[in-house]
DNA sequence: CTGAAAGCGCTAACAG
DNA sequence: CTGTTAGCGCTTTCAG
């Protein structure tokens, strides 16, 4: 076991005065005299002291904990928005507690119990691909416990939230594949519910009429944010009578997944099939051709959205904030025509 | 601000007994009757009562809490041990804490320091890529926190650890490069004092000695594991008089870099050179050619740190473990010379 | 200027 | 079988 720590007695008896006038003098309180002060400041460094922040939290009843729930670990969107919160939180003398759901609203669900019991202030959430029943986040909210979403997002009279211009960014991608001569444009979503797959289908559907272009149902595919899924809905798409020339998706893992069949396929990006992602992961520039990707502020992302949530515990009855942050298309080969190498 | 959550004083009012009663209840302590410890339960249940950790955390000067540093959030390896680590913890009943030091001893520090203060009970660390002075470690074994590394270690008699068999998967990867007609088998290593890269170094000289090819100085090469680092260390391989015709990389972000810088030079994998990373990141699979690559049994290796965590928070007398766990080589595209297509 | 005492929620030893 | 008390480390009255 380890040793324990130095608190307030041992400062206090080492010095021969009382625990409280160590107490003080840690805290520069004006009763205490300034040398004595100094002096116990000096032995608390030496012995370097720390409050015991379970005995704090106690005394205050708050944790300075923050649970975060993400979908996922693994994807430089996500990681990026945890540190965003983490460098907010820590200015403020708050941890993070990081829980992926792994897309399951099952996992989410257990996750906020886990992180209730261990007493966190409140949540910074990104709602799993699985969640249309919201009951679990309305009774946060109905506890008066802060909760922020962020991305993927519901409630929105009752939450503050952070997410992107989806619906600007999918009509600026399609509008792109219709300047570089694409006519049949597809868009691969996601599950009905995530506001994500919504907002991006309305504005690739408002792209495809600032283009003059015909809505074709069958150029709007959906998969449920797996790789797998993905490259099924691609095949569903290369094997129409007419293929589209170009397919973004709703995120980059799912063009991975979509490259990957189209390659398989022996089509060329772009030559026969455009792409472009969303979320503008690292890898869109290790995949050849490297991807066009609309990037997302991420790390702002996290720290907006830890600053809502400092501002909601502040104060719980602001009317809540809705922030929406611009994203750009960053345009690589995989949706330019090129005369053919050589 | 949230409601105060309800506290054993809270359910022995409302029963109208003491709260030592209802503790007691709670833990069905022999001392209570059968009849009343249901009633307490129910109550709690109902209520939904839950300890107060920090309450136990004071009583029994321990916060459930381990502090796992990683250098890293983004890749799947990192992503995975962490997800071992928690599923283990979770069954005992600990939370994970989990800062990235993002490769800086600085921050490595700093995470330790900021993890003490939140009085973290020990630590699973996998050591930044700057970490060379291991003093702070010291003083955590010294002041006996338990403390256990896995993938990057140091201070290996003092400290529990798991790694991957380096030395043997380098030595298979030269020998399968051999295998398929390479003779100029460059490596890309880490900076030296890890030992990650100074064991695959020995292992790909024993390759090289294995296969009865010579060692070429020129051949082995370093980089300090950014993309950028690593695009430079190809570079200077490539422009050898007599360029590899097989590399493979401390790990998979340093070939994808390698990949990038090989296309861009008109050359062909694996016609010209063929690749090989190490730990099988998700993306493998994804760039094309497919990447042949050392798959870590990751989420095994987490399991594992923790488990050798709670061995030492069990006893820390016991002498420290060291567990080694054996990787597979996954070939795909990268490193297998075929017919040009058509 | 400084000390003593109460209390945050809980358990355990000690009394009934 | 149940209640009282002390104490984990800390801050905050309230008394000197």
């Amino acid at each position: 076991m380890a040793k324990r720590r130095v608190s307030l007695k041992d400062i206090a008896k080492e010095l021969g005065v009382s625990i409280s006038t160590v107490s003080r003098g840690l805290r520069d309180h004006p009763d205490i005299s300034n040398e004595l002060t100094a002096e116990i400041k000096a032995l608390a460094d030496l012995r370097n002291y720390s409050p015991n922040p379970m005995a704090m939290g106690l005394l205050q009843q708050r944790t300075k904990m923050i649970g975060v729930i993400v979908p996922d670990l693994v994807t430089h969107f996500f990681s990026s928005v945890i540190l965003g919160i983490e460098a907010v939180a820590k200015e403020k003398g708050y941890f993070v507690l990081v829980s992926p759901s792994y897309e399951s609203l099952e996992k989410e669900k257990e996750n906020i119990k886990n992180l209730m019991k261990a007493r966190v202030e409140g949540f910074i959430v990104c709602l799993s691909q699985e969640t249309s029943d919201y009951s679990h986040f309305e009774q946060i909210t109905e506890s008066e416990i802060p909760l922020v979403f962020f991305d993927r997002v519901c409630l929105k009279d009752k939450v503050p939230s952070v997410v992107a211009d989806s619906f600007e960014a999918a009509r600026g991608i399609t509008r792109h594949f219709y300047e570089n001569q694409a006519t049949r444009i597809a868009y691969i979503s996601g599950p009905d519910h995530l506001n994500i797959s919504d907002e991006r289908r309305q504005g690739y559907l408002q792209g495809l009429s600032d283009c003059s272009l015909g809505y074709n149902p069958e150029y709007l595919e959906q998969c449920n944010l797996s790789p797998g899924s993905a490259a099924e809905a691609t095949l569903r798409l290369l094997a129409l009578p007419k293929p589209p020339d170009a397919i973004f998706g709703i995120n980059d893992t799912v063009v991975f997944a979509a490259m990957k069949e189209i390659r398989k396929r022996g089509l060329n990006v772009p030559k026969d099939v455009m792409l472009a992602g969303f979320t503008d992961e690292f890898h869109a520039t290790v995949v050849h051709p490297m991807l066009t990707s609309v990037m997302h502020p991420t790390r702002e992302m996290g720290e907006i959205a830890a600053m809502l949530f400092f501002e909601l515990i502040g104060n719980m009855e602001t009317a809540p904030r809705s922030v929406e942050l611009k994203t750009e298309l960053v345009i690589r080969e995989s949706s330019v025509r090129v005369e053919e190498k050589k």
